[in-house]
DNA sequence: GCGCCGAACGATGACGGTAATGTGAAGGCC
DNA sequence: GGCCTTCACATTACCGTCATCGTTCGGCGC
């Protein structure tokens, strides 16, 4: 049927020629007024419909930016889509959104996908710790920019947040209220975020004399919900039970409450917490969750679009400095961390 | 650089024709071993990354399969992705994965995205009620599966959860507990899922010998957190309040139970409140949620993998016959609906 | 020694669209 | 009238891959 009508189709039943309908579709001001109506009747009769797979092999290059994030199950990353899916649309591109739900390996796996499918370049969260991935990436030159992480070298440009003083946020509010003792569930040791969420964490023990030792971690596999669970048992049987937790992120934050709730600990006054994210849901939970929110829809913004400038500097003339863009978070106080004494 | 390596620039390297490191790729038996390694050692030399959409424009058709869902906020659409990519990636395709944001227009520009890109077929969940969108895809003879909705004809598969038993599990449970006035939150009223399940809403009603007019209905423009604490606030002002509240879905019911914090109001005692799809952060709210669960991510496998079939189907000679897959619902009773009354 | 066969590889033509180039007619200018 | 320009459209050379069809060549049987 309609299954594959070309071009050419519509060229013969307009009877131009298959240049003219081309121009038709991108450069209609070339075309006489009567013939591009007569085009475009025969585009709309044959339902013609334009074939993105030859438009790309002859641009050499798609119009799809990819973004790879660690989990989609987490709203935090959701917004991330949402601000760079706006910023690309804004620039006609598409987005491709993949998830490597935290493991290297579906991260090779994505990231050999997108450079089979030519994209323009890619967003990306490294699930990776040893940069191999980002090597072969690079090694193909396929542009990128690391979200909520920072770039170490001067190839490539990042849009984070500021991971230590977010840390340091947490803690010193924990410390404020007067806790001694404080848990830090972690999630995967070799991410990024949860070391420099750590340096904080100890920074701000340290303006208050305290020691590292103060710090209990906790380290889980995963970021999510069920992860928080499990912390949340193991920090019940901890000896000398912290009065606090800092948790890695809002999910981790969400399972160690739920993990309270069912030993029957009361949340704060038994155990303050605070999590990381402000996802929506925090606010929703059991005990509003005290936590400390990220601009995640103006990183996938701004990601998008240092993205899209590097590529266009690419074919312009105008040349393209790889940024660094860390912004700031900010603690958002609710009744998880505010117990009575 | 490395930019553009195609299969010349390998065959060149490794002194053989473009057809045989074709054949290294795709047919590797048939070619002697020593070439075979000599064209590998040059792809790998030269980093060498086969063009998807070249291939695809050789073949007519891409080895991607599209889902568009209402909501990405919403957990339940990432339980449904989840299980439609682990069945693409099971037969070798990508899923690529759009957000319709309930609006017929965005809809509409995202099939006309998956038409040219002629992505193997489409996943949706219309958002668009005239059903115009549907009948331009019918038109381009693009195979797809309707998610969460029932195919009215018999031109295409659909897979769904029997929303009619889902709102009746939930009223007869709020009827059972001894509710007489229940409030149904209930989404933008163009919706196939709101409206059947008010009819179940209705007949658990009626079942108990209650009239429709037990059900005062409060419509909203969206089905997130937001449009919910927006519908709480109107269930406040309610003229006779009611005593329990079904919501159209968790992340409505979560609004609501957010609205009904603020104003002071004991939930369950002086309100109850059922929602629907029971997401990960049901269990996790300020009060633990019940609801009525849908097995999303089986709901997405399943979909696509009939979706599959049927793009076999066309090729191969076995022959498909649409089907409509209704799965269960099953009601899962947290404290928001446990009033001690 | 001749003919034949199969294995291994080379040459080639689509696929659909784009843009550079080519062509012919109309019209303006000296 | 000859020349040049402009407009409106046609022609055509790619882009990278893959399957089909040739071609070459060594080996085998008779």
């Amino acid at each position: 049927m309609s299954q594959s009508v070309g071009i050419k189709d519509v060229a013969r039943a307009a009877g131009v020629s298959v240049g003219t309908v081309s121009n038709v579709i991108n450069r209609p001001d070339t075309v006489a007024t009567e013939t591009r109506a007569r085009v475009l009747s025969a585009i709309d009769r044959l339902g013609y419909v334009r074939s993105e797979s030859a438009r790309q092999l002859r641009a050499g290059r798609s119009r799809i930016m990819g973004l790879l994030v660690l989990d989609m199950g987490n709203p935090f990353f959701v917004d991330v889509a949402r601000g760079a899916e706006r910023a690309a649309r804004d620039a006609g591109l598409g987005v491709m959104v993949c998830n490597s739900a935290q493991s290297a390996g579906e991260e090779a796996e994505y990231l050999s996908l997108f450079a089979e499918q030519r994209v323009r370049g890619v967003l990306l969260t490294p699930a990776d710790a040893t940069g191999r991935n980002i090597e072969t990436f690079r090694r193909h030159n396929i542009p990128f920019v690391l979200v909520d992480r920072v770039a170490e070298g001067t190839t490539e440009c990042s849009v984070s947040v500021d991971d230590v003083a977010g840390g340091a946020l947490a803690v010193r509010h924990l410390v404020d209220a007067g806790h001694r003792t404080i848990a830090y569930v972690s999630g995967p040791p070799g991410l990024n975020q949860v070391r420099d969420r750590r340096t904080g964490a100890l920074n701000a023990l340290a303006e208050a004399g305290l020691g590292p030792d103060c710090l209990r971690e906790l380290p889980t596999e995963r970021l999510d919900v069920a992860a928080g669970r499990d912390a949340g048992a193991r920090l019940l049987g901890l000896a000398d039970r912290p009065t606090a937790v800092f948790c890695a992120n809002d999910l981790l934050a969400l399972g160690v409450l739920q993990a309270m709730y069912a030993a029957g600990i009361t949340v704060p006054d038994d155990l303050a917490i605070v999590g990381y994210d402000d996802i929506e849901f925090a606010a929703a939970a059991a005990v509003p969750l005290t936590s400390v929110r990220q601009p995640a829809v103006t990183m996938g913004a701004l990601a998008a679009e240092l993205l899209l400038e590097e590529t266009e500097a690419e074919t312009a003339t105008k040349r393209h400095e790889h940024r660094r863009v860390v912004l700031q978070p900010e603690l958002v106080v609710r009744r998880s961390s505010l117990s009575a004494r």
